[in-house]
DNA sequence: TCTGGGGTCCTAGGACCC
DNA sequence: TCTGGGGTCCTAGGACCC
C-alpha cells in the first residue's frame, strides 16, 4: 500500500484528502510513521520527530494513528489477495507476496491479477497500492519499489540482468546501511557488481550471508511464498516504550515495569504460548546508552505477575547509571501452552481472575482492568508500589467470591 | 523541541556435559 | 601432570526489515 496510515486516515476523514499529513503514535516523544504524500513532497520523511515535520512542512496536520483501523483494512486486503491464490504471505501490515504460478489457468496473467486488484483495493479501501511482478520474491518486492505510488512494474527473466547491472546494492531488500558500507569498501556498489563478485571473497567477509549476498546481486532467489497458518511460530513477545519524560525514580520504574509486563503476558496468553526467557531492555536518557540483559528461567511462565518479577529480579542486579529514557520487557524462548488447572487452588484463582481480566481487556480496551498499583494518582498519594503477590493481612483467609 | 515500536536472524564466546 | 572433540544451551550484541 502507498503511504499505508495516512491514506486510511484521509480515507475515513475527507477533510484530510489532498492535504500534507502525519501519523504519529500518542504521547509526547513520538516520530512520524508515515506522511502523506503531499507531506512528502513537503520534505516530510519517516521517523522524523514531528517538530522536524512541521519545520518542513507548517500546515502538517498532525493525526495519532488508530491501529484498529489498519489492521482492519489489512486482514480485508489480504482477503482480496486470497481470491487470487491461496499462496499469499504477509510481509508486514501494508506488504504481501502473492505466487499466482498456479493461478494463471483461472486468471490469464499476472499482469490481468494485478489490476483488478488494484482497482478493488481502491474501489473498496479508497487508496492505491504499487505491485510488482517478478519471478521471484527478491525481485517482485524490488519491482514495488520502483513505482510510488500507484504503480505496476513487472520484471521480466530475460529483463533480469539488465535491471541488476546498474541497480545500487541497497534498494536490495535485506542490504541495509552497514552492509552497504562493507560491500562498498570492496569496491562493490551494484548488484551487477556484487552478482559477479568471487563467492570466496563474500563468504571470507561474511560467512553464510557471502553466498546468499552473490545470489541476490544476480536477482536470484528461491525462497517460498510461505502461506498463512504455515509460517514459523512466534518466536518472541515484547513491549517497550519511551517514557513521556526520563524518570530514575526506582518506584516509577518498577510500576511501568509491572505496565509493560502485563502487556507482554496477555499477549502471550492470547497467543497462547509461554516463555522461559526474560529480557529487559533498557535506554538511558542520553539516547545513545542502552543495554538488555536476560535471563532464563527454569519453568514456562507466561502470568504478568511472575514476568515482572522476573524483569525486577534483572533489574535488581545492576545499578542504573542515569535516568531511563525507554524500558522494555521481552519473553522468549517460547512453547505452545497446554492448557492445564494448577493443583493449588490459589493458583486456579489466580488463573481465573487472570482470565476474566483478560477476556475484559479483550473487549474493552488494554488496561480497562488492572493492577492496582498501575491506577493513575495512586504514587501521588505517597504510597509506593504494590507487587501483585502482596496482600493484606489475612485476606487469604477470606472468602472472596 | 531531538530521535517509536514491533519483530527476525546471525555471530561470538562461555558454561557445561559426555 | 596434561590432555581432545563433539554437542547443547545460554547471554550479549549487531544488522536488518516494516
Amino acid at each position: 500500500m502507498n503511504a499505508f496510515f495516512a491514506s486510511v486516515e484521509q480515507q475515513a476523514n475527507p477533510e484530510l484528502r489532498g492535504k500534507p499529513i502525519a501519523v504519529v503514535g500518542g504521547g509526547g516523544r513520538t516520530v512520524i510513521t508515515t506522511s502523506s504524500y503531499e507531506a512528502r513532497a513537503r520534505g516530510v520523511k519517516t521517523g522524523m520527530a514531528v517538530w522536524e515535520g512541521k519545520r518542513c512542512c507548517p500546515e502538517l496536520i498532525i493525526v495519532i494513528g488508530d491501529n484498529r483501523k489498519y489492521t482492519y483494512t489489512s486482514t480485508k486486503i489480504n482477503e482480496i489477495f486470497r481470491d487470487y491464490t491461496p499462496e499469499v504471505e504477509a510481509f508486514s501490515i501494508d506488504e504481501s507476496w502473492l505466487d499466482v504460478t498456479h493461478s494463471l489457468g483461472i486468471f490469464g496473467s499476472a499482469e490481468t491479477i494485478a489490476y483488478q486488484i488494484k482497482a478493488r483495493i481502491r474501489h473498496s479501501f479508497g487508496i492505491t497500492c504499487s505491485i510488482g511482478i517478478a519471478p521471484n520474491k527478491l525481485l517482485a518486492k524490488l519491482a514495488s519499489d520502483m513505482q510510488k505510488p500507484d504503480g505496476l512494474t513487472i520484471i521480466k527473466p530475460e529483463e533480469i540482468a539488465r535491471v541488476m547491472e546498474r541497480l545500487p546494492i541497497n534498494d536490495l531488500c535485506g542490504i541495509g546501511k552497514k552492509m552497504q558500507r562493507h560491500l562498498n569498501m570492496m569496491s562493490i556498489y551494484t548488484c551487477g557488481e556484487l552478482g559477479r563478485c568471487d563467492e570466496g571473497r563474500l563468504t571470507r567477509k561474511f560467512g553464510i550471508v557471502g553466498s546468499r549476498l552473490k545470489q541476490m546481486g544476480q536477482g536470484r532467489d528461491d525462497s517460498p511464498v510461505i502461506p498463512f497458518g504455515e509460517e514459523d511460530e512466534v518466536k518472541s513477545v515484547g513491549h517497550s516504550r519511551t517514557l513521556e519524560r526520563d524518570i530514575d525514580d526506582p518506584v516509577e520504574i518498577r510500576r511501568f515495569l509491572l505496565q509493560l509486563s502485563e502487556m507482554v503476558g496477555n499477549r502471550a496468553r492470547r497467543y497462547g504460548v509461554s516463555g522461559k526467557t526474560i529480557l529487559l531492555y533498557v535506554r538511558y536518557a542520553d539516547f545513545f546508552s542502552s543495554w538488555g540483559k536476560q535471563t532464563t528461567l527454569k519453568s514456562y511462565i507466561n502470568q504478568s505477575d511472575e514476568i515482572y518479577k522476573a524483569a525486577i529480579g534483572i533489574l535488581s542486579t545492576v545499578e542504573l547509571e542515569q535516568p531511563v529514557r525507554l524500558l522494555g520487557v521481552c519473553i522468549s524462548n517460547l512453547k505452545h501452552q497446554v492448557e492445564q488447572l494448577p493443583l493449588f487452588e490459589d493458583e486456579r484463582k489466580k488463573l481465573f481472575a487472570t482470565q476474566a481480566m483478560d477476556k475484559i481487556n479483550d473487549r474493552f480496551g488494554t488496561m480497562a482492568v488492572t493492577f492496582g498499583s498501575l491506577i493513575p494518582g495512586k504514587e501521588k498519594a505517597g504510597s509506593h508500589v504494590i507487587p501483585p503477590s502482596w496482600r493484606p493481612d489475612g485476606i487469604k483467609n477470606m472468602d472472596i467470591k
